[in-house]
DNA sequence: TGCACTTATGACATCGGTGTCATGACATCG
DNA sequence: CGATGTCATGACACCGATGTCATAAGTGCA
């Protein structure tokens, strides 16, 4: 590879007027500028960043680490891939700004971490973010102080700057919407108990039915998701049933997520009840592949993983800057309801009604 | 960021026996070697890659090109995900080498290729991989020649090593699999007219149906996904409607994808069709979200993504360290059917039967 | 015409590692 | 005991850019 020196020796000048060339910091006459020009054209010349980077102490680099690409070389969930629009946003925004984003993969063994970190390091990003498969709380190990994180997905007890979805919001914006529609009786499938987003969901349910006067029934919230992926249609399948056999039984069913709420149309489909003219279904995620090609197309909230991923970058580069401060915290970001076919409108004014006449 | 002269003088030795210790290039004395390993820990001293790489000439740097992280802002297709998967292959196999990945992204505009291909370069990447979200003819602007290049789910027209699916005999092996459960009518709802896989799908497609001495019947191959995605239920809903009322209408509908599969569930489930015991149902991609999700299990040929990741890279590894060959040109890379329960296995035994009434 | 000033260019040191070669201290062997 | 070889270590140059400073040529103004 041609250096700055071949150019030189090509265009009859000294080294550090090719470099003024290249960088427009001193001015150069023009019959000069067009014979280094036409010398780097001629060698296909490249300058090397890392002779660059000697001096100037700027990489340009941003890391990413993530599980998110390959979590298991045989991913045992059959989704993980909506949170790759995490790395999307953070690839749109960091690009803008003309620096490169490198990625490393921990395959969600979070005792490579270390490592992957040290590569960073020695290739002396200006920055990192960690990237979690799922809202979670995680610990990674200490970084050097001049080096900048963000904690996308995730958070951990520190005070490390984080960026994480608004579980608690999303779930009552659906569930106030769905009663604005008119349903009272709003079951809920949700995800395993062990996760974040499950317990905030819940809250967000329970304080959407409380502003509207509606007792909570723990009968109408089950788990969709018990035990191995195998049994989980059977579950499903049991949790439906006892919900559709009570003496009130639900008029719309909300789903875990978008993939749950597929497998509930399918469910509800063979025991021969229309979505939605028997019975609505709403989801979470807005995973468009499924949300928008559902027949009918699904109702549910954004999980807004791509905004996410845009203002973890954003932050970011404010820390990297200097203008950030590092212990801002953590962002909640929330998403919109998407409102489709799968839920009827029930009318307001009937809501009403009904309610007088359950109270007669 | 502490230097190596930072650890010699911390340790009282010079810095060249420093980068011997971080190296193991030479013997160093067990007390020397324990104080530069304490100086090291004490400063959190971290080598440059760049001060290393001025010398060794090796980035341990690997470039990928792809369009299929952020296509555009909002992207036309809710779909656009699995393409990720070649990502992660790649992800994974370069990541056992050590090397590092720098991902950079076109945005899908190829106008800003030549920028990103320059960016790599001055970073001295050993090797770049292209990738485009979809199986496609590309025309890339030419490389110095002494870094190598891997096209992936692409090629071009001048032989530049690249790494494809193979859709006909993906195609082809699944029809073959149908008519080995004894389907005969078989509905092809094809892709757009205008992608690659479009025509070589239908090429399998007549081939299985040719070595089963099945005629082919054009009236049983529809695109399914001409005009604008608004009115796409609506094509496929009349590309359907036409094709049941054929005299012969058929038993089983091959979908250009898992997600037009998804599509057809919604569609056939309206009309009183249950899926399979009225109709069979196959999609293409094992795009696992749906295929396994759905209610039943979608039977569908895998779009082999992360094994063509895998592929890309090895290729690319054999190309940087001088084994593989550049014009060893194109590897077709299949993916194997998955049998689910969308489809019926009827009796081989019954089709010869079949036949011969037909005969009559 | 001479002086101050700008413009265009080059010489040289420097960033942080590593390759090459030299050197001093011991160990081994005839 | 001296010659030879091995081991541990250091001095120094070099990789390819760019910052600093010096210098030569050209320009404006008194």
């Amino acid at each position: 590879m041609a250096t700055i020196y071949d150019v030189a020796n090509a265009a009859k000048v000294s080294p550090k007027t090719v470099s003024r060339v290249l960088n427009g910091d001193a001015p150069v006459g023009k019959k000069t500028r067009d014979a280094v020009n036409a010398a780097i054209a001629a060698l296909g010349y490249v300058p090397s960043n890392a002779a660059r980077m000697m001096r100037s102490n700027k990489s340009g680099l941003v890391g990413l680490i993530t599980g998110a690409i390959s979590d298991t070389i045989e991913p045992a969930q059959p989704a993980g891939l909506p949170e790759l629009l995490l790395v999307r946003g953070i690839q749109q925004t960091i690009g803008l700004t003309g620096k490169t984003l490198m990625i490393a993969d921990s395959g969600n063994r979070s005792e490579r971490v270390p490592e992957l970190i040290k590569t960073f390091l020695e290739h002396r990003v200006e920055g990192l973010i960690y990237v979690a498969p799922y809202h979670q709380n995680v610990l990674l190990p200490p970084l050097p102080s001049d080096t900048p994180i963000v904690l996308t997905n995730c958070f951990d007890e520190i005070g490390t700057p984080a960026v994480i979805p608004d579980d608690r919001r999303g779930q009552h914006d659906l569930v106030a919407r769905l009663i604005a529609a008119g349903h009272e009786r709003i079951a809920y499938l949700t995800l395993r108990e062990d996760i974040v987003a499950t317990g905030l969901r819940r809250n967000g349910y329970r304080e959407a039915l409380g502003e509207a006067d509606i007792a909570y029934d723990p009968a109408l919230v089950q788990c969709g998701e018990i035990g191995s992926p195998e049994t989980e249609t059977q579950v499903l399948w049991t949790a439906i049933d006892r919900m559709l056999n009570l003496d009130q039984p639900p008029t719309v069913f909300c789903c875990g997520n978008d993939r749950q709420a597929l497998k509930v149309y399918g469910i509800l489909r063979s025991r021969g009840l229309a979505v939605p003219d028997d019975i609505s279904v709403a989801g979470y995620d807005n995973y468009r592949v499924i949300a928008e090609t559902l027949y009918p197309p699904l109702t549910t909230v954004e999980l807004p993983y791509t905004a996410m991923g845009v203002r973890a970058a954003q932050r970011l580069l404010e820390l990297i800057s200097g203008e950030g401060r590092s212990d801002a915290g953590t962002d909640v970001v929330a998403g919109p309801v998407y409102w489709r076919q799968s839920v009827t409108e029930r009318r307001p004014s009937n809501v009403s009604q009904l309610k007088l006449v359950r109270e007669d």
